[in-house]
DNA sequence: AATTAATTTTAGACAAAGCTAAAAAATTGT
DNA sequence: ACAATTTTTTAGCTTTGTCTAAAATTAATT
């Protein structure tokens, strides 16, 4: 597989990951920033190689073995971009275009390895779970931290409000994006919620807990 | 600067490395295992780019341009080796494939990042120095630890003697190639020296001190 | 010095991935 | 139902990096 296949693989598989009918060649174009005669024309080639289904004018969408390989791109993708943040101290924000080079490199090897490196993670920063190796993997949900119940654990992925005053509030209070929470304990006075973060556990107010998204993953 | 490129150049530069002359056309063909046709196109772009001095049947050599540039390049390969070999426990003879890839990989931020996690280390694995973000580095002499004096520090980067009874002794002994030693001792009566390694110090007699290489760097 | 041999370059072709412009098919509006 | 619009495909061209076969140049041998 060539670069070039791999991104558009996995464009295919994001256009189709929600809306799971087959997919334009206009939008995949717009995805992959070029022409849509470009788009048919390699279309044809994964065609060949039975990566996708694809008819004239109808649309493609990824076979079964298509869907692995997308999976197997975006699981280097995912572990890549844990990597960057945790050891290589990375911002959040930063890390999606390395990861979009790194995740090309051939290597099985150097993947399994990296994912024990890592403590085999479930989510990459942005709370994106990572598939396994056979491509398996736990789809999360994005939740208030108000609508969670004890135990529930997940990574900050979004703010309701984003006041200038808030984001100042999260910060002095060590809350970032790309961090893992675990609720620990809910008032049911007040709504407050205590929560365990990197450098301790802390208590947050109801109003906190109803603007802190969490993506959540399901512990099997 | 494209894959293929920076691999040209990287062989450029390992050809001319030590016979500081200019380098063949057939040389580079067979170094880069592809055809000398193929060469003299590359070698043509390379010199509209500036990055070689060529003249039509007169060999190849590397412009103060191009040899920066292949120092970026193998001080990106050899610390992609040292971070697969020290992190994630890849041995010292399966990196250079991935390092191969890795090299590649375009983001000065990265590397630098890389850098600090790998403690800013002076050579990779197989005991080669690794140049700095200027392209300046030490260079490294191979030498027998019989031939050293206390207080240098190399990697050790080969044996004399590779008989099994001799490679058996060195695993016993938790020597293995890649590791860093020190000379901190040198028994005048015996010509045994003391040396320390990754698990403590210990004394191996003249005749493993003669089997030895270490790669040595200077010390700034 | 002349011939032979080896090396290097050129000429022409090909596959991958992209583009533009034009044609074909599908969709939409009336 | 049919014209207009949008989407998709085709045809033909470009660039990058490769190849083979032939020509040009340099090196080696007698
Ligand atoms: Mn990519
Ligand atoms: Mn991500
Ligand atoms: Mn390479
Ligand atoms: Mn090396």
């Amino acid at each position: 597989m060539t670069l070039s296949e791999e991104d558009y693989i996995k464009a295919i598989y994001h256009l189709s990951e929600f809306n799971s009918t087959s997919v334009a060649t206009n939008a995949i174009a717009e995805q992959m920033q070029t022409k849509p005669s470009s788009v048919t024309d390699m279309v044809k080639k994964l065609s060949e190689k039975s990566l996708v289904n694809y008819k004239k004018y109808q649309g493609v969408s990824l076979s079964e073995k298509g869907r692995l390989v997308a999976l197997s791109i975006i699981r280097k993708h995912r572990l890549w971009e844990v990597f960057l943040v945790d050891k290589l101290n990375f911002s959040w924000d930063e890390v999606h275009v390395v990861a979009e080079q790194l995740e090309h490199i051939k290597s099985d090897t150097l993947i399994d390895k990296l994912d024990a490196h890592l403590g085999y993670p479930k989510v990459d920063p942005h709370g994106d779970p990572i598939p396994n190796k056979d491509g398996v993997f736990t789809k999360s949900i994005k939740k208030l931290i108000s609508e969670l119940p004890v135990g529930s654990q997940g990574v900050c992925v979004g703010v309701n409000d984003s006041s200038a005053a808030f984001l100042k509030f999260l910060d002095k209070n060590k809350i970032a994006l790309g961090d893992t929470f675990k609720i620990l304990e809910i008032e049911e006075f007040d709504g407050s919620v205590t929560i365990s973060t990197r450098s301790g556990s802390i208590r947050i107010s109801k109003q906190i807990a109803t603007n802190l998204y969490l993506d959540i993953v399901d512990e099997e």
